[in-house]
Formats: C-alpha cells, sequence, structure tokens
DNA sequence: CATACGTGGCT
DNA sequence: TAGCCAAGTAT
C-alpha cells in the first residue's frame, strides 16, 4: 500500500495549527511531570472529565518529589472520582522510584520512561515525545481510528495482528523530530474533535480526500468494533453502620475494583443482615439516579454499580477492627471512596441532617 | 491472548 | 436504555 507519509502529517500540522487545542492546562511546557500526570489521567478518559482532577492534583502535588513523599492515600484521595484507580497508585510508585533510582529526575531515555509503572508503550512514546523531542509514534484510541479509517484497516484493533499493523503505519508516517510533537497532538486533536467515533465530521477533515473509509462509505463500520460478548455483572452486599453521623468505613485491598479506597464493608449476603433493616434507597447506573425514598429506621441499600450490581444491607452496630475506622460522614465525602458509595453517604448525610 | 479495571458521554 | 466506547496498562 503506497503511503503517502509526507501529505499525511503535513496535512494533520496545517490543520491543527488552525483547529488544533492548543491550551489545554498541561500543554505548553516541556517538563515532564505535567505531560506525565496528564497522559495518566488521560488513559481512557475525556480530557473534558479530566481537567477539574488535573488542577485539584496538580496544585496538591506540584511536583514529582511532593507526590512521592504523599502518603499514597493523599494520592487516592486526589484521584477518587476518576475511575481506574491502578493509575493513580502506579503513578505514585513510579514518583518514589523515580525519587529513588534516578535521583529524583525523570529519565529522559524510552525504555526507563516505559519501565515505570503504569506507563506502556504508547504512554512512553507520548511523553519522550511532548517532553524530550524524540521522534516517537503513539498509537491510542485516536490514532487507531483516525488511521483505521484513512487506510481502510479491517479488524478489531484489540486483535494483536491488527494493532501491530496499526503501530507499524504509524511508524511509517511519522515525520521529522522536530514536528512530532505538534503532528501526535494533530492525530490525537483530529480523533477527538472531527473523526469521532460516532457522527464524524468529515467535511471539515483534512484527510477527507485520502480516507479510504470515506470514500467506500465505511465510516461507520471502521475501526472493527470490538467482538460483542455480554456485559460482564458482580453482585456483593455491603454492611452500612452507622452511629450519630460517623460510618464505618475500610480500606479495601489494593488490588480488584476500588484498590486503596474506602467503602462500607463487604459482607457476605445472608438473611441476617437485613433482621433490622428498614430504611430504603434504590440507586441505579452509573450516574446514581436513586430509584426508591429513602424511609427512617435502619439501612438497606440496593446499589447498583454499572455495569455491575451491588447491594448493600445494614445489620447491626460493632466496633472498629483494624484497617477500619469510623468517620463523620462529613469528612467521608472529601475521603479516597468511590463514586457509588459517596452517592450513598450524600443520601444519609441528608437524610440524618 | 483475554480479562480486569471506573466513570461518564452518547445513541 | 442497555450497550459501547474513551489520550491503555497490568496480569
Amino acid at each position: 500500500m503506497p503511503i503517502p507519509s509526507r501529505a499525511f502529517a503535513t496535512r494533520l500540522i496545517t490543520w491543527h495549527a488552525a483547529h488544533g487545542r492548543h491550551d489545554l492546562p498541561w500543554q505548553n511546557t516541556r517538563d515532564p511531570y505535567p505531560i506525565w500526570v496528564s497522559e495518566i489521567m488521560l488513559q481512557q478518559t475525556q480530557v473534558g472529565t479530566v481537567i477539574p482532577y488535573y488542577e485539584r492534583f496538580m496544585a496538591r502535588f506540584a511536583n514529582i518529589r511532593n507526590l512521592a513523599d504523599a502518603d499514597e492515600s493523599d494520592v487516592l484521595a486526589h484521584w477518587a472520582g476518576l475511575g481506574y484507580y491502578a493509575r493513580a497508585r502506579n503513578l505514585h510508585r513510579a514518583a518514589r522510584r523515580v525519587r529513588d533510582l534516578h535521583g529524583g529526575v525523570f529519565p529522559a531515555d524510552r525504555a526507563a520512561i516505559e519501565a515505570l509503572p503504569g506507563i506502556g508503550r504508547s504512554t512512553a512514546a507520548a511523553i519522550a515525545a511532548f517532553a524530550f523531542g524524540q521522534r516517537q509514534a503513539i498509537l491510542d484510541g485516536n490514532v487507531k481510528r483516525v488511521l483505521a479509517r484513512c487506510f481502510g484497516i479491517e479488524g478489531f484493533p484489540g486483535e494483536r495482528a491488527v494493532e501491530n499493523e496499526l503501530w507499524a503505519l504509524a511508524e511509517a508516517l511519522l515525520p521529522d523530530a522536530k514536528v512530532v510533537p505538534v503532528y501526535i497532538q494533530a492525530q490525537m486533536d483530529l480523533g477527538a474533535t472531527v473523526c469521532m467515533r460516532a457522527k464524524p465530521r468529515c467535511a471539515a477533515c483534512p484527510l477527507a480526500d485520502l480516507c479510504i473509509a470515506r470514500r467506500e462509505n465505511r465510516v461507520a463500520s471502521l475501526p472493527t468494533p470490538r467482538p460483542a460478548k455480554p456485559v460482564p455483572r458482580r453482585e456483593t452486599a455491603m454492611l452500612i453502620l452507622m452511629a450519630g453521623r460517623d460510618v464505618l468505613l475500610e480500606r479495601r485491598p489494593s488490588s480488584g475494583i476500588w484498590g486503596g479506597l474506602w467503602s462500607f464493608p463487604e459482607i457476605a449476603a445472608h438473611d441476617d443482615a437485613v433482621a433490622v433493616a428498614n430504611i430504603r434507597l434504590g440507586v441505579r447506573g452509573s450516574s446514581g439516579r436513586e430509584m426508591a425514598p429513602l424511609e427512617h429506621g435502619f439501612t438497606h441499600f440496593h446499589l447498583t454499580i454499572h455495569p455491575r450490581l451491588v447491594e448493600v444491607r445494614a445489620k447491626s452496630r460493632r466496633a472498629a477492627e483494624p484497617g477500619q475506622l469510623w468517620m463523620p460522614i462529613e469528612d467521608a465525602l472529601d475521603a479516597a471512596i468511590p463514586k457509588p458509595v459517596k452517592t450513598l453517604l450524600q443520601r444519609l448525610s441528608e437524610t440524618h441532617a
């Protein structure tokens, strides 16, 4: 397949000058730290979601040493609500590794960057390019979509063979090192603002006349979607114990969902757990919409966490054990607590006010 | 190689 | 609305 590499990069860069995003909070710097933090936050997370978290995080952890010297719980508290908490734990671990093994200086070597926890091939390439001006190709969701459409690449990009093909294409299209940072930014901007998954704005695309998907009317079917499988669902039960305005919280294991965060203790869903339950609150869906009114008495919650199901039930008061603590609801709302649990705490604080 | 990992936007 | 997807990585 002939690759119009020069035209490809030049068009993207020219388009970017007029239509790209130039003033995101982590741009216009070559300091690897803000670039690194933003790249981690942006993994599987859209720009608009990241910005407020990024601002708060950088205000609290202004540099690598601040981050390395902080407690993990403090880092997680600033990540709470953003999701994929392994990112925060890995970011913190990596900061300590930079402090202890690299003298506090973020490494410039691509292999050394990629060796840090939480940094894979694409994130390492982005940091190497943005912070150190290296000639590195990235392959995130935006680039995969742009390349799959422009060059008519068939197959689900999650498949090894397809991903390898896309990586090879990304490498082959790479312009001179001097313009690589703006080029990869242009790729991502085009994917995010023009070549979107649904309803792409092909009329505004600088690659429209090259685009195979557009020429063959396959824009809607490229990139090939993930093979359909049943949405995974999980069910569990949680114990809500309250003493006045204090709630019992438990620090979760570092592995698994909500790792390292605080939540109500998980319990086996035995019948005796609901013997004294007579407050009902229903929350369904990721947005935490309430389904049933909150009544008085004790606690009985049904909480659906999309795409998983969590059933929360109350039992009786008991003393806190190691790894648990009684925390005022007001403080709990600010602590490192997953969104759905925080939603319940919010409802509790309103009900018991 | 397939799956787990969060939350929010979109259709 | 239920399902799919998003600036991916770790296991």
